[in-house]
DNA sequence: TAAATTTGTCTATTGATATAGACAACTATA
DNA sequence: TATAGTTGTCTATATCAATAGACAAATTTA
């Protein structure tokens, strides 16, 4: 965003407080790059000048961020930035989870949080191309890098075709291994649809956000080389801590 | 969003007012086609039980909505879906603005809102592999779709090959048209890289927005078949009224 | 026509948000 | 060791957000 000005202005009785709206823009701010690895922000005092708000209302904004980790306020002495870069998150023809964030993390891994069996909604049916009230699986999981949520998904699978496949899940903590147990060896994305939105409750607390959060949507299918659909899915991550690149598709 | 539960809970204190989350999750509702075209929504005193929060509340977030366009209140009949489907704006390799609409919507085109030539900023010159601070072209545009915005987007092109793509643009309205003008008959996407944020006081104003509104963003770089590139681009959707759909190819 | 349903308006009260000013506590530096 | 610069805490006040209840106005249905 270096292009574009710091947003002079910021919205009043909008529905969403100052306070959000400036952590926001500093999250923004950090993510663009404008503030070095450790380097300490503008005091509070300019800030409040920057937002054309009262410094107490920077002060709020502020805490939100510490509260987060991505501030670190010592008096006397200034904020600093504790650098929490953005994931990017690759998507395209082979999306896999943890070889997508090699090199960017040092540590990575899926968790099994739940799943149950139950029949297919209308949208699940169609993605995977049952009747609608066939049996599927569901794995509820969430992505984790360097201890930090970065994704949670619900993935449906055929539950005649890959029984067990939830125990396979728990074992091995990796879709892919999963899969691999039922011949499947390799997969490709077919389709993906991507929104943005706020955070509900369920987000607020399966990715460890702040409220007012904005949470990135993809609803996928996943198919083997000859077509044939093995999963659909929804993920949701947190749009300050990851970013989608799509990548050859 | 069929499979779970309509948020059970609201989050309070969250520097997002209750009545602009609901107003979003009412905008899902729609989106996710809860409601058919012209449906009566669910009286005010439903609603308000199902979100847990006073009537008076959940009249805040109808209001906004009805001053957006969305729906239509009646009194003493209900509360109508105006209907407006997010549309799906197609992203892969062959990404073009009015050919990924075709069908969804009646009418669509591009304004060019501005050019101008600028030194180019590190993330630019990168995007397109010139040196930094060399000459760009950048254009500054909107997409419509049967008269409401559904992107802006600023595009950087070398100053040095493109002279006169402004002009070009601004007779065509279409970048592959303009490009054609220079021997271009064919490019491809080569990179996308997706994020959003909630909307600041431009995107308001350039996507006709609420407040508290979010923003899909898109920067991306599109090459000539043989990978040399010719574009970089930032592009800005209302994720209200857009979804991006990620097609192979 | 009467009753039920639904949106619209009004008053009142409480808690969160934002502003304002003052000063304490801590740090770096001249 | 002063001094300037910075974050932390406190009090006070005004406005917005949310709750609560009552009733009016319009529409649909029995």
């Amino acid at each position: 965003m270096s292009e574009r000005q710091q947003a002079d202005s910021i919205e009043r009785r909008s529905g969403v407080s100052l306070w959000r709206q400036i952590a926001d823009r500093i999250l923004q701010s950090i993510a663009a790059g404008d503030f070095a690895e450790n380097a300490a922000l503008p005091p509070e005092v300019a800030l409040a000048e920057r937002y054309g708000v009262n410094r107490h209302t920077v002060r709020s904004a502020i805490s939100a961020l510490v509260q987060e980790g991505v501030l670190r306020a010592e008096q006397g002495r200034g904020t600093f930035v504790l650098s929490r870069k953005r994931l990017s998150y690759p998507i395209g023809a082979r999306t896999r989870f943890s070889t997508g964030l090699q090199g960017q993390t040092s540590e990575r891994h899926i968790v099994l949080l739940a799943s149950s069996v139950e029949p297919a909604s209308q949208r699940v049916a169609e993605g995977l191309g049952l009747a609608r009230g066939a049996e599927v699986i569901r794995l509820e999981t969430r992505g984790e890098a360097d201890g930090r949520p970065v994704s949670r998904a619900a993935g449906w699978f055929d539950a005649r075709r890959f029984v067990g496949i939830d125990k396979a899940m728990a074992q091995t903590g990796s879709i892919t291994a999963s899969l691999a147990r039922f011949g499947i060896d390799d997969y490709l994305r077919q389709s993906t649809v991507l929104s943005a939105r706020h955070a509900d409750a369920a987000d607020l607390a399966d990715l460890d956000l702040q409220p007012g959060a904005i949470v990135l949507v993809t609803v996928a299918v996943n198919v083997t080389p000859d077509g044939q659909p093995i999963q659909f899915s929804e993920s949701r991550f947190p749009a300050e801590r990851v970013e989608l690149k799509l990548s050859a598709l």
